[in-house]
Formats: C-alpha cells, structure tokens, sequence
RNA sequence: GACCCCAUCGUCUAGCCUGGUCUAGGACAAGAGCUUUUCAAGCUCUCGACGCGGGUUCAAAUCCCGCUGGGGUCGCCA
C-alpha cells in the first residue's frame, strides 16, 4: 500500500509551496489508492504556533484535501530518544553534553529520485549530524526520518530544497536499519523576480486567498499546473480528472514562476461556471463588511441577480463590492475622470426625456427600457453612445459595467429617477 | 566559497525518455481589430522560445561534453 505524507511546520501559514507539496502528495496517494498522512512538525516549541496549525488545518480541509492520519511530533519525543539511545547503544552516535551527534562515515550515496534519475552525493562533505539537542529535542532530519519509516511511508514527495537533506536521511536509514523509501523532489516555486516567494507574489497563506474570493477548485487547479501538465493542450482540469491522470514521474524538474495572471483566469472561469447560489452566499459577507447591506436581513434575490450581472467578468469575488457599490449604495461615488469625461456637458433635455419615456413604461423590463432608450436617441437624432455613456456614469459612478439597460432594470425606476436628475438643470 | 539541482515564447507548458512527422503546438499576459453600450466579458488576428559552444549522427529542441545563466543547501530552524 502507498503511503505518502505531507510535514507542515506551524511556524506559519500554509502558503502556495506548501499546499502545492501537500496537493502533488495527496494527488498521488489518490491516484494509486493510498493514504495520505498528515504530519505536524511542532518540535520547535518556541515557533510553533496554535494559530498557524489551525490556518493549515482548515485550509487544507477548505482545499479539499483530506487526510487519512494525522500525528504530532511534539507527542512522540519519547520514541526519537528511543531511536538515537540504539544509535549510541550501537556505537554509530556519541554523546556531546546532553546531545546525541551521528557520526558521518565517508562514502559515495546514491540516491535513486522518482523525478530526477539518479543524484551522487559525497558524505566526506557532510558534518557530523546532531540528532538530539541539548533540550532534548529531536532535529529535524532525524525526527523526519524515524517517522517516515515508522510510519511505513513509502514515497517522500517534498521540495527541491529537501535534496541535499537526502544524503543525510538514507545515511540514517542504514544505520537504524530501516527501508529506504523512494524519493521524488519537486521544484520551487519562484516569485516574479526569481529566488523564493515573496509577500508580493505568492508567500500569502492560502486562507488570504480564500478571503481574497479565489475558489479552491480555481487554486487547485492553478496549482496543479504548476511543473505538471495533463497534456492534449488542457488547461482546465478539477481534482478527479487530476487524480486520473497523475504521475509523480511525470512532474518537470524545472521551477515554475508563480503568475498571479493565471491564477486570476483560471479563477475566473470557476466563478463563470459557478452555481450563483453559492457565489451568493460568498459575497454577502464581503458586502456586509464593506457596509454595503445589512448582514442579518439581506434582499437574497436582489444581491442574486446582481451576482449573475458580473459573473462573468469577476477575476475575484473580492472584486464585486468595489465593481457593484452603487447597486447598495444611496449616494454614490463618482469617479471625477468619468464626471469629467462624460458628465460635464449639460445633458437635462436628454435626460428629461428619457426620464419620461422609462415611466411610460408599462412593463419594465430589460427590452422595455432598451426599446425607450432607442426611440429617445432617435427622437434626438444623436448616437447611442452619446448618452449612454453618461448615463452610465450618472447612475453606476464608472466607466464600465455590465449593459446599461440591466444596470437599470435592477436599480429600479426610482433610483434610476434620483441619479439622472440630480444632473438636470432647473 | 563548497556541494547539489535545473535550462523551450515575458510567464505556465507540449514535444525530449523511444533523434526525422517541429518552418516547435497550446494557455496566460501583451498588442490590434470586431462586438456600432463601456470592459474588467466574448470572438478574431498578431507578436513571441529550443541560453552559448563543441561533439555523435545522413539527420538534434530531442543523445554526450563543456561553458554560461538561474535556483537550492550548507543551523543543536523545519
């Protein structure tokens, strides 16, 4: 049975790398039915935060990825002193105060990588390693390795930068006498301007993205992406067709650019083809908390439609309450370059008219409202875009927005009304 | 500095293992146009890459070597 895991550290959030290791292991463990165990690496008791496990937790839970087992290793001191007190009992470790120190014996290590073929390394270069410190803690790569071979992992999918860990575990491995389990190290992620993840770019948590109103199929499948291809051309894939096709093999050896562009596509076409219900209940909090309704007794219906009027062009939910304000909003704001542009002309015939003509209107509806505004500007022999512009402004504030005739029909007749005249002259 | 990894459009990648079908395909971004209602949506088009130098071969993006460039690691952090 494949068993793979993923070690976080709770000494910060989980962010694009992390959840990128964690999704190409789980990928993997569901692609040959296997387990996927979840390691938490809180030996550094000082580091550790409750906060930052927490964040991993629900993140990967909101990601979708679910764990079979999950450990501690702040639970399981007892069994590393088990494990270095035979390596001193054996005469392969020494004592240095309190510490243990794993003596380095030279020789060529060959590692056999899943992604990479074979790696050659030189132990003479390795400095003796301390397995347990002074406090009586665990080092990590002697922690990791005593887990992972007790807790029979088979595959060790993890980052790049775990390569020159490598030599030192499998010299551990002999020496407790344990398995070697095959490894597989998949590339960095970089920022824009190469080198680690910045703030900027993609050392966010995973859960600012979730505020931010990225959708987890839309991430996943960016992540996924990212030194794998599906192939035939496919840019669009959820997780069960991922889980497919996947091969740890198959993954690039090359680093990938984090490209926040992309990122916003692909999340943009998950909300195009999102149900509006949920999208609904997405964005109700990010406009109860920009003030734009009340939280408690919200027009469902309303905030429904308006939804489905920026579906379409929404790279973030987060976008919506900045791009539909003045559908919530009694005043609005005005962007001044618009008033400028398109307000500053005085339009009060225009706009009487047609003022009139909507509330002759008998059943207003989106034709309806188009069909008045047709007959004014040919009443008034100018161009559609004359006055549509304006009015659009007038009533949304911007330059752009969906049509102008479905902004009307869901701000009413009677805001409607209100923002054209407030540009009449009397 | 030492050790290790990597190298196809600006970015993500297909192709590389099993040389010829590659005048290198797709996507994002960018640019242009259309949509005579905007764009942040849609459609169409354009721009744009095998890092360099040696081999091997009838033939190399594909195999080998070197160089260069980029990245990673060298903690009693993980």
């Amino acid at each position: 049975m494949l068993r793979v895991r993923f070690a976080p550290s709770p000494t910060g959030y989980l962010h694009i790398g992390g959840s990128r290791t964690a999704l190409f292991n789980w990928l993997y463990a569901k692609a040959r039915c296997g387990k996927f165990i979840l390691r938490i690496e809180d030996t550094d008791q000082a580091r550790s935060k409750k906060e930052f496990l927490d964040e991993i937790l629900e993140s990967l839970k909101w990601l979708g990825m679910d764990w079979d087992e999950l450990y501690y290793q702040s639970q399981r001191f007892s069994i590393y002193k088990e494990h270095a007190q035979k390596l001193l009992d054996k005469g392969l470790a020494y004592l240095e105060g309190p510490a243990i120190i794993f003596k380095v014996t030279p020789q060529i290590i060959k590692v056999e990588d899943l992604i990479r073929g074979e790696i050659e390394f030189d132990s003479s270069t390795i400095k003796p390693q301390v397995l347990i410190k002074t406090d009586g803690t665990p080092t990590y790569n002697f922690a990791c390795v005593v887990d992972d071979a007790l807790m029979n992992i088979t595959h060790i999918i993890r980052g790049d930068d775990h390569i020159s860990n490598t030599p030192k575990q499998v010299l551990l491995y002999n020496a407790l006498g344990f398995p070697l389990p095959k490894f597989a190290h998949i590339p960095l992620i970089m920022g824009e301007e190469g080198g680690r993840l910045s703030k900027r770019t993609g050392a966010t948590a995973i859960s600012d993205y979730r505020k931010m109103g990225y959708l987890p199929e839309a991430l996943m499948n960016y992540l996924m992406l990212l030194a794998w291809s599906p192939g035939e051309n496919q840019e669009i894939i959820d997780v069960a067709g991922a889980i497919q096709r996947f091969d740890i093999a198959k993954v690039n050896k090359t680093a990938a650019v984090f490209d926040i562009d992309k990122l916003n596509w692909i999340n943009n076409f998950y909300i195009k083809n999102a149900d509006p219900q949920r999208l609904l209940g997405l964005v109700i909090p990010l406009l109860a908390e920009k003030g734009l309704i009340e939280k408690d007794n919200p027009d469902k219906d309303h905030i429904l439609s308006i939804v489905k009027l920026f579906q379409p062009r929404l790279n973030t939910l987060g976008d919506f309450p900045g791009w539909a304000d003045f559908f919530f909003q009694k005043e609005i704001n005005i962007e001044p370059k618009a008033q400028e542009k398109f307000l500053s002309k005085d339009l009060s015939r225009e706009f009487r008219l047609f003022i009139q003509r909507l509330e002759l209107i008998k059943d207003f509806n989106i034709a309806t409202i188009e069909e008045a505004f047709r007959a004014v500007v040919k009443e008034l022999n100018i161009e559609s875009k004359a006055l549509i512009h304006p009015i659009r402004v007038a009533l949304t504030g911007k330059t752009i927005g969906p049509g102008l005739f479905e902004v009307i029909y869901y701000l009413g007749l009677e805001s409607t009304r209100q923002r054209l005249e407030k540009w009449i002259k009397k």
